[in-house]
DNA sequence: AATCCACAGGAAGTGCTGGGCG
DNA sequence: CGCCCAGCACTTCCTGTGGATT
């Protein structure tokens, strides 16, 4: 292959994708199929905004990919479009903004007013959150994504001064618009946060194979060339993401990764095989990523699970398990924390999806959580192997 | 029916980092 | 400068409990 060969080879756009850019998860595209009832309720609700009163607090349900985010994006900018600048618009996600200090930082931030990310009490800065919204008298109508995060791990006060911070203001309004995929999560408010945010609700029902086709395909017309996709390459990821609960965003991601892959290998179509490796891919990349980044107790809790299940160890309890990681801990010089903090550390592992933990009684034997892997051996062994510390562990506790 | 195991998991507090504010 | 704050990882102390065994 001659240098200019090379250079044109890598200079070429990209035979398969025509804007890749469309299948990302952020991307909000110009029509959302199957959620033109949703689209049409919400902007009934938000409405008002326009003529300057306040619209109904929203509450939107719908499990993970069944365009909750993307429905409530999509109004909104439609929203402001007309809006022009009467109505302020703050959108929050709480997986990021976990904590009443963040989430308030954030909308404070999104008026203009600089918060620093740390330093200041909480009421300071709902202090000033609400100065700089009375400050502009307008409706702001504020978007809290994945709120259940917030309240799981911040209790509901944030909620609650934000749902009542109408009685403070004098020229301005505050909507909130509240985002789960918890449908169980309204249990964990307060009665009063409840009822007042809860004056809208919002069902988004997951999606079919035969509606997350749809999708794909409208996807696929804007981000692929034609005829680069096997014609059994769209029906085959709806398939796999209409198992997951309808996940829309599971069933981009597949063709976007089998995508790639048939990319890589410099092969002209994207074909089933390819849609097979890349839900390998993803299951593998996201328990390997998770591991990695974890902290040095929870790698070496991870560490003795793997070790026992290797061994063959059946059973595991939480006790066992804590016996191993002190004895690991201890030939590696490091303290051991106490068996409090490795319970939560197995709950956490729990939640990640890498273990699978679950509390029994065991009668006379008492009471304790069962737990076994619930990744392959491999995986571990690849999200723990980049961690010399662990290299060394494994070398000291094998010989 | 009572007992008692082996923990679960709540509450409160500590020590540390990285930052305010006056 | 001194005192305040949030957030994190963790400890200390604690009360609670399902069900096999006595």
């Amino acid at each position: 292959m001659s240098l200019d060969e090379l250079f044109e080879r890598f200079a070429a756009q990209s035979r398969i994708f025509k804007d890749r850019d469309k299948l990302l998860p952020d991307y909000v595209p110009s029509e959302l199929p199957h959620r033109d009832n949703q689209v049409l309720q919400l902007a009934k609700i938000l409405a008002p905004a326009l003529a300057g009163s306040r619209p109904s607090n929203v509450f939107i349900y719908g499990l993970t990919g069944t365009g909750k985010t993307a429905v409530t994006k999509y109004v909104l900018r439609k929203l402001s479009e007309k809006a022009q600048d009467r109505v302020i618009f703050s959108y929050v996600n709480c997986r990021q903004n976990d904590t009443s200090y963040r989430v308030l930082a954030e909308l404070a931030r999104s008026l203009g007013t600089r918060i620093p990310f740390t330093g200041l009490a909480t009421s300071e800065v709902y202090k000033r959150f609400l100065s700089a919204l009375d400050r502009r008298g307008r409706i702001m109508v504020v978007v809290l994504d994945e709120v259940d995060h917030l309240v799981k791990k911040s209790g509901d006060d944030v909620l609650y001064f934000l749902t009542r911070i109408n009685e403070q203001l004098t020229s301005s309004r505050l909507s909130l618009i509240g985002i789960t995929n918890d449908l169980k999560f309204t249990e964990f408010l307060d009665a009063r946060v409840k009822s007042s945010l809860c004056e809208e609700e919002l069902v988004f029902p997951p999606y079919t194979a035969r509606e997350l086709e749809d999708i794909l395909r409208q996807r696929a017309s804007e981000a692929f060339y034609e005829g680069v996709l096997a014609p059994e390459v769209i029906p085959m990821c709806a398939a796999i993401a209409a198992k997951q609960n309808g996940d829309a965003r599971l069933a981009l991601d597949l063709l976007l990764k089998a995508a790639d892959i048939a990319e890589r290998e410099g092969a002209e179509r994207v074909t089933a095989d390819h849609v097979r490796q890349a839900q390998k891919e993803i299951e593998k990349n996201v328990t390997v990523d998770v591991i990695k980044s974890m902290p040095l107790h929870v790698k070496l809790v991870l560490l003795s699970v793997y070790l026992l299940e290797k061994e063959g160890a059946k059973n595991l309890t939480t006790g066992t398990i804590y016996n191993k990681y002190v004895e690991i801990a201890k030939m590696l010089g490091v303290d051991p924390v106490t068996q409090r903090r490795v319970s939560d550390i197995i709950n956490e592992l729990d939640m990640a999806g890498i273990v699978n933990a679950r509390v029994v009684s065991l009668g006379r034997y008492g009471r304790t959580k069962v737990i076994r892997l619930s990744t392959s051996l491999k995986n571990i062994e690849e999200g723990l192997s980049e961690d010399l510390f662990m290299l060394g562990a494994i070398e000291l506790t094998t010989r």
